[in-house]
DNA sequence: CTGAAAGCGCTTACAG
DNA sequence: CTGAAAGCGCTTACAG
């Protein structure tokens, strides 16, 4: 394994030199600057990222702290870990990826041990118990999720009240009076997803203002129960033209057990859904949507990350909320005139 | 950031007695360890990753080479990388995650800059490129998936010609005389997805020996052409009584195709898959089907890169095919008697 | 434009 | 049972 001191002998100059060539920081005779490039080709030589690490104080590598519940549905999960990974590599940074159960010792492992320059927290819930871990750790980390107390952290989230806004003006332009909301299962809301609610309450409040009376249910998580859930619960509420369905492992079910319904969309129902473009073909989903950009989340994640980590000035940190938008797939329709 | 310098000032020892604590390579006098433990704790000490790594060269860190192709079905993938992850955890490893397009170039960048004590690459092909720069790399490296060379690496993969006897003979068993074969989409053949080939040609041979017919069709990779390729196929071979699917999505999509066509299984056709236990939890595929074994492909591959990375004895390489095992769920049957 | 030297925070022979 | 010192492979003031 060759040594920047080795390629420094071959090319008869100082061990610094070869550094400053290698981050081009002070200026090199032409001459020098081949031979050092010679020899390290000759040597293939490559700087051994620890060495620099400890020198610079600078690992390169940012932590992606992701929780996989066994009662979620998680390849909904993968899109934001592909676009965190995609916009790290981007900047030049690598991706520790976590997934202990333990987030919080995972979080203080990686962090206290300077195994990172920075992290970026998937999932994060109402109180998340890892944020006090993240605030005392020396790293910036950005969270995706919004947490009750966003100090000192950077946020980003889809707009979920916006959304639920959008959707509900979507299906009250088409005269549609009354719809059924599925939210995410019950679990989500007791680990304090704060998601849920937050699309939920103010796609009811928005119905109120809009004269269409929004009722929310709880999406099961697993199948077979999700199936037979959509079924009561349509059968519950004849009187309902449209359906919002907020939960990725209920969209997924969706086409099968409307087909098994012989409910033609939009006709019979008006159908949206809350999803990423990715997941829609991934699981072939036709309905329209508001885009959920998990991919832009991530990369938005990373840059800040970033930025933090380059500019050591710790400006003010921010709650960045992405502005939704309905994805037209052609499953909403005009209420049928009695 | 407190040091194992400040830790010794601290505890009015030297530095070499601090290591030798924290590793317990020297016995230590119980009120030296006392006074250090006190130190460290007083101090929230942690031992700074990078240094460590510099002075052992070890990094505790294994490579996890992904690549997502993007006519792939990603779910799939997932499992792989949880059970890589999970089992790296156990042995005190964490894992950089690395999705680049160029491989190759992840491969040798992670290994020359000893960023990692070894690797483990996922959907390896059969002449994958990666290989050569793997054998020319310092760190030992497991493949999932199959290569023709298998020369100085340790491979794990399932035994796709024992899982293609498996399900013949299962079906040959119950009457059929046969059968469909939806394999992965061309494009998987094309770019020496190996498996996709040993699980066909082999069922094909066994066929032929115990009298069923395997009739194989490439799978489609994209909604909606997998459903109408699955119906097209359908309505092309009448006389098949049982249906075998190596594809994930396709078999994704089956339930609602077979419903749509009114197919009772397992009475009007039976249905057999390779997949993993998760996959159908997930999904809710209620198709007999060989284990696929992401969980344990992973866990083999980073146990078997630890005993590399901890006994330099480099014993030779080798080629574990897992055993497949049929999970039965009720969708095959036996032939009707005209 | 280039070099000699200190330092990043650890581990581990070598000595006692 | 414990310490002083060298070394892991880099970077970066400090000097010239």
């Amino acid at each position: 394994m060759a040594t920047i001191a080795d390629v420094a002998r071959v090319a008869g100059v100082s061990r610094s030199t070869v550094s400053y060539a290698l981050s081009g920081k002070r200026p090199i005779t032409r001459d020098t600057q081949d031979r050092i490039a010679r020899a390290i080709s000759d040597l293939g030589f490559t700087v051994n990222a620890g060495a620099r690490a400890l020198a610079t104080a600078q690992t390169m590598v940012i932590g992606l702290l992701v929780q996989f519940h066994d009662d979620e549905f998680a390849p909904a999960m993968l899109q934001y870990i592909l676009g965190t990974t995609a916009a790290a590599r981007e900047r030049g940074y690598d991706i520790l990826m976590v997934t202990d159960v333990d987030g919080v010792a995972a979080l203080e492992r990686i962090t206290s041990s300077n195994m990172v320059d920075g992290v970026v927290l998937l999932d994060v819930t109402h109180d998340d118990s890892r944020l006090a871990t993240l605030r005392s750790a020396r790293q910036p980390g950005a969270l995706i999720g919004l947490p009750a107390d966003t100090e000192g952290v950077d946020v980003f989230d889809l707009d979920f009240e916006a959304s639920a806004r959008m959707v509900v003006q979507h299906l009250a332009a088409l005269g549609h009076t009354e719809a059924i909301l599925i939210t995410p299962p019950r679990h989500v809301f007791d680990r304090g997803g704060a998601y849920g609610w937050r699309f939920r309450d103010e796609a009811i409040a928005e119905g109120e203002r809009l004269g269409l009376t929004v009722i929310a249910v709880h999406g099961e998580s697993q199948q077979p129960a999700i199936s037979a859930h959509v079924h009561s619960t349509l059968d519950a509420h004849p009187s309902s033209t449209a359906l919002i369905v907020h939960n990725d492992a209920t969209v997924a079910a969706l086409p099968e057990v409307l087909r098994d319904r012989s409910v033609r969309v939009p006709i019979d129902l008006s159908v949206v859904g809350i999803y990423s473009n990715d997941f829609a073909r991934t699981f072939h989903l036709p309905y329209t949507a508001i885009e959920s950009s998990p991919d832009a989340l991530g990369r938005c994640a990373v840059e800040t990350i970033v930025e933090r980590i380059l500019s050591a000035n710790s400006s003010a940190s921010a709650v960045t909320l992405i502005a939704p938008q309905l994805i037209e797939r052609g499953s909403t329709g005009r209420v049928a005139q009695p």
